[in-house]
DNA sequence: TGCAAAACTTGATCCATGTCAAGTACTGAT
DNA sequence: ATCAGTACTTGACATGGATCAAGTTTTGCA
């Protein structure tokens, strides 16, 4: 397990394509994991915020299948595949977890999808917010006050929708009482009401 | 290594909330994997085709997730947890493939999710088709002659769309030469249409 | 074999969101 | 502090797919 030195905002992580060498735990600041379509357009899969992993669909195939690129200055640590095999051998414990972690990446990201199939426009948002904000507090960090490190451009390509409308959106839910939003910053006043409509209660 | 009797269709092979006690593996027939929503509709992860498993999410939280039930007779065999831990023990090989297969689900839900934001309505289905299309021909099946095991309102749910637009859909292909279409019989006449349609050369 | 129910197709209309276009507000560099 | 470039907001309009509503085919049961 090593310390990775810190990368600044728009460097790359890992790549789509590249041997999986390793698996990465954020410490602090935040990634975009994205795949690049043949006709050049980024498909966004999600962000990843400090305390989670990266890298863990290289598995499938022993290489990398998407990028990911620091968002805001990335602290990060580096567990080397080789490493983790070892472990696995001795540790029934790691074992459990890293089936667990692999598990539960798997279920949030079908959780995703259906909420992609179901919702329309304002609740794909509403669930957005609200999940970074489940995120951010389970990290200790504010669920009410955060700032926003990726762009809306990104936001629209990770829910399937254009800038335009997230945009749109978010001037309803300000509108509405529910956020107060100033650029990328956000404060949620109504956390009940983005949590429902988030879920489909709408 | 059990083998489980063969299910009817409608029967339900795992439900949500329950122990994960076991994984499957789908040894003939077909299943479809779903939960439901707070509103009561079905929302549809996707279908299990025979060498497929099942269960994989009930690692993040020891409980499945969703619900898999048979829509032809399912046969089936069963892997208790319990025997694959020891198995996972003394086998570094098993541990490998089960990280593998873990791998590649989070990597085809992640692929799929992008396909969902991604393509507009024939898109989708057209992905669809391509999809089932390959993962038979995997298993030795024709991937040109097919009999759909789910209705297009299944399809519908799985993709995000209203049944009258997968029927719309089939029609429009059916009608470009692309398909011959007969109920639930499709005869893939212009697999490389699909296969470009689906995968965003649109 | 025939009948009823379910599944599917097709058509007409409406609306949410995409698209195009301007204008405004940040941000970072000099 | 100013300026240029980028990010974001807002508006007007177009359109793909949802919705509503018949019809038609298929299926399963008597």
């Amino acid at each position: 397990m090593q310390r990775g030195r810190q990368l600044r905002p728009g460097v790359t992580l890992v790549r789509a394509g590249e041997p999986m060498a390793a698996l990465f735990v954020v410490r602090s600041g935040s990634a975009k994991r994205y795949s690049v379509t043949l006709g050049g357009g980024e498909q966004v899969h999600g962000f990843v915020l400090p305390g989670e992993l990266v890298g863990l669909e290289g598995f499938a195939s022993g290489r990398y299948t998407c990028e990911v690129s620091a968002l805001e200055p990335l602290g990060y640590c580096r567990v080397p595949i080789r490493k983790l095999e070892q472990l696995l051998e001795r540790l029934p414990g790691l074992r459990r977890e890293i089936l667990r972690l692999l598990g539960q990446a798997l279920d949030e990201s079908q959780r995703l999808r259906g909420e992609l199939a179901l919702s329309d426009a304002r609740g794909r948002v509403a669930h957005f917010l609200a999940d970074l904000s489940h995120r951010l507090a389970r990290r200790g960090l504010s669920p009410t006050e955060f700032h926003l490190s990726m762009s809306r451009a990104d936001i629209a390509r990770h829910l399937g929708l254009t800038l335009e409308t997230v945009s749109r959106a978010l001037g309803t839910f300000k509108r509405e009482g529910w956020l107060r939003v100033r650029a990328r910053d956000i404060s949620v006043l109504r956390p009940d009401a983005l949590a429902a409509l988030g879920s489909g209660i709408a």
